[in-house]
DNA sequence: TTTTGAATTTAGGTTTATCTAAATATATTT
DNA sequence: AAATATATTTAGATAAACCTAAATTCAAAA
């Protein structure tokens, strides 16, 4: 069963999953999926219908869209196989993490069964990907952690970045300037209750971090 | 400014390329292709055209194809992205080398300069594939060796098996039962005039092989 | 509650890479 | 050299994944 998916059957299914999660949506409405594929709202429309009928959405007309238990299922498949190339090109061909989502983009789509196993086995089962993302196993199960936001912790604790919300090209780079990488240990010295302000210290420096950086970086912190 | 190929254009210069070279072809007769690539002969001459413009090939109507310069360079970069992959898909995810064709057949068209080229790094430019097949340098270029067939070669010469030239299932699955894959060490030992069968030592052991055979083995002689 | 405006869908095209069937060119045989 | 067979090209269609422009639905404001 199970039909194979076409690459942009995968860009949908994907795009759809990130909406439901990321984002406040109960059902993604048709123009915040045009913005995120960059295409028209009746191509959408067009492809949702497809979908459906294959049973990977429901769609209810002028309400919205969201994904059954199969469509689902695939999602996770290509975000496994995304996540496990970036391990790849980060890890062993010395690619930068900034660097390696166009080059994963296209990987992600080798349908190799086979390939994908192997693969994770050859990376040592990694749970996270460079930007601290989990990564699904092969049953697309998420083993979860990195809940929190740093800017809902107090001053006093301490514990690890897990991943970055927001993969802006800009966050990004004021991530890399002031090490606040994923798998980077940090405490959080102090708080302004004002506006949020933080003060922290990771790999024995300090650092302070405005409100904005700090609702966009998942944490777990020491129990 | 060498547009971005199709996954479709780069499979037909592929094609095209390797008529021109394994089989006796000046031209490749429309038919020729067509049947390497699965298509029907008109579907052949519809794309050639739009190739034609393109100046990836060259289309003499009724008489034949062949490559222009660009295309043939385009056709190597393909060539050279699909060994690397099976270098790595054998030696690093323990992809037995008769069941790489198809994967790597997928990862070829990854569009990726810097991915190829620290993927040939990582390897530490290998100059051959699993198969024995040369893998093109980051210019296209093949450093040759292994083209003598082994049935031109001659009672008392020994050398070392290169790649073959047959990819028949049945053809790799002979070789593997008889200890005959690419980079093996040979002698031979006897050849029959009548009809060409010979006796070869490999690894300490004696086997017998057909002319068809020994047809189907590009070897290097030692001088 | 009617109006108005934004979101969504429908209708009708376009492009790419195929196909089938018919027409034409080349090659082979007589 | 004419007849026939085979290879190739042309003409016209189709499916996938888009698009623009027009029509429709829903929801928010007057």
């Amino acid at each position: 069963m199970t039909k194979k998916l076409s690459l942009s059957e995968e860009n949908y299914l994907k795009a759809i999953y990130f909406l439901l999660r990321n984002n406040e949506y109960d059902l993604v409405p048709t123009t915040e999926l045009a913005g995120r594929l960059n295409a028209k709202a009746s191509s959408i429309t067009d492809m949702v219908r497809k979908l459906d009928q294959k049973k990977l959405v429901r769609h209810r007309p002028y309400k919205g869209i969201d994904l059954t238990e199969e469509g689902e299922r695939n999602a996770m498949k290509v975000i496994r196989k995304h996540r496990l190339w970036e391990v790849f090109l980060v890890e062993y061909l010395g690619f930068g993490w900034e660097e390696v989502h166009d080059v994963a983009e296209q990987l992600e789509h080798i349908q190799s069964d086979k390939l994908v196993d192997r693969l994770d086995d050859f990376l040592g089962y990694p749970a996270y990907d460079p930007h601290g993302d989990p990564i699904p196993d092969a049953n697309g199960k998420i083993r979860n952690a990195y809940t929190e936001l740093m800017s809902d912790c107090d001053a006093g604790q301490q514990g690890m970045i897990g991943r970055i919300k927001d993969s802006s090209a800009d966050f990004l780079r004021l991530i890399e300037e002031r090490d606040l990488r994923p798998n980077t240990r940090f405490r959080i010295i102090s708080k302004e209750p004002y506006d949020g302000i933080m003060e922290l210290e990771r790999n024995s420096k300090r650092v302070t971090i405005s409100e904005k950086v700090a609702s966009n970086l998942f944490v777990k912190i020491d129990r």
